[in-house]
DNA sequence: ACCTGAACACCGTTCAAGT
DNA sequence: ACCTGAACACCGTTCAAGT
């Protein structure tokens, strides 16, 4: 059999389809048209039948889901790389740590609100307050390290990372809703508000 | 003509349906299966054709999106009783408002959710912003107040405010997601948070 | 002026059938 | 073992037609 030059038809039973659609679906959320594609188009542009997806993923939901999960870990990434080598006084890693996790919901608009949308939650159950818990890891260790330096207050380790989870959660969707208004306000309030968690958190 | 028994069908010509269309989907948020209802299940429940609603609204988006501006509205209102006469320090009203906020979440999850989704985001505009400030206008003249009294730190009045509303924001859709895990903790993480953010704000 | 019924294009999902 | 094609039930939306 001669090279097919009609579409891009892959080599069907070769790879693994299953990657090729998570990463389709991945791309598809990158170009910012919200998480609502449809899993039709996912295959359209797989090359594959609309309704090869579902030997592989047991619904829509389940593909989400998954999505949102290697979100997580996209997520932790960003956090540890940004945090580095923790040359730096908690403090500050503190800031580094909450800027790079805005960031990554500003880079990926779509990604974080499929990560945090009730279907998700439903679609994955437990298994999502644990990779995100995973995520929110070196979040932790800072506050601990943090409280036994003396250099941020005492609390209880999970509710202070609820408060500073909570900022950078709540500031990180404002933004990608356009609800910071940054030309109303002379420094851009993203930092601001960071700064005020930072008071929150810190000992003077 | 005498009574109809069969089913509930409301006089057609006579009433406004655009009313009872919004009130229909009001009570389809209300029972919590999230906001993606569908609007031919919305004209069922209102007893007309799936076609009617399109003589009120251009189409789904709208609908959402007014029921989100309503949703706006109704927050604002649960505010404004919380903090009532304003009798209090505003180191108390502050609290008192931060903690509505996130109940007024916690009781209308699927509601919450709509203002603050994307779709609602595009469909209506610009209008959102100024009614989410609208909402928020109470802990704006807090803020305002805090620091004349000198017993708020000196910031940017929006940057302050941004900071406040990211904070319970988040703080409630974690808390919707199931991610406060309370359970893990001796205190609620909630009141733990906003002390926190609270600590951010004020001046020891 | 307001509503209905049929129609269109599109989905998610299933399943017998192909290779 | 893996994929396809037709089929089903369902949507959002439109529009000519009814009262």
């Amino acid at each position: 059999m001669p090279e097919k030059k009609s579409k891009d038809r892959a080599p069907y039973h070769h790879g693994d389809l299953r990657r090729v659609i998570i990463e389709t679906a991945q791309t598809m959320l990158g170009e910012d048209q919200g998480w609502h594609f449809t899993l039709r188009e996912v295959a359209r542009r797989a090359g594959v039948s609309h309704a090869a997806p579902y030997k592989h993923f047991p619904d829509k939901a389940c593909l989400l889901a998954e999505l949102a999960m290697i979100g997580f870990d996209q997520l932790r990434e960003s956090l540890t790389t940004a945090v580095g080598e923790r040359s730096q006084s908690a403090r500050n890693e503190l800031l580094i740590a909450a800027t790079a996790y805005v960031q990554f919901g500003v880079d990926h608009p779509s990604l974080y609100r499929l990560m945090f949308s009730a279907e998700v939650n439903q679609a994955a159950g437990v298994h999502k307050g644990e990779r995100a818990l995973g995520a929110l890891a070196i979040l932790l260790d800072l506050l601990e390290r943090g409280q036994k330096e003396g250099v941020f207050r005492q609390r209880p380790f999970l509710s202070q990372a609820a408060a500073c989870w909570a900022q950078v959660h709540g500031l990180t969707l404002l933004a990608l809703d356009g609800l910071l208004i940054p030309e109303k306000v002379g420094a851009t309030p993203i930092e601001d508000a960071l700064s005020t968690l930072l008071e929150g958190v810190a000992i003077p």
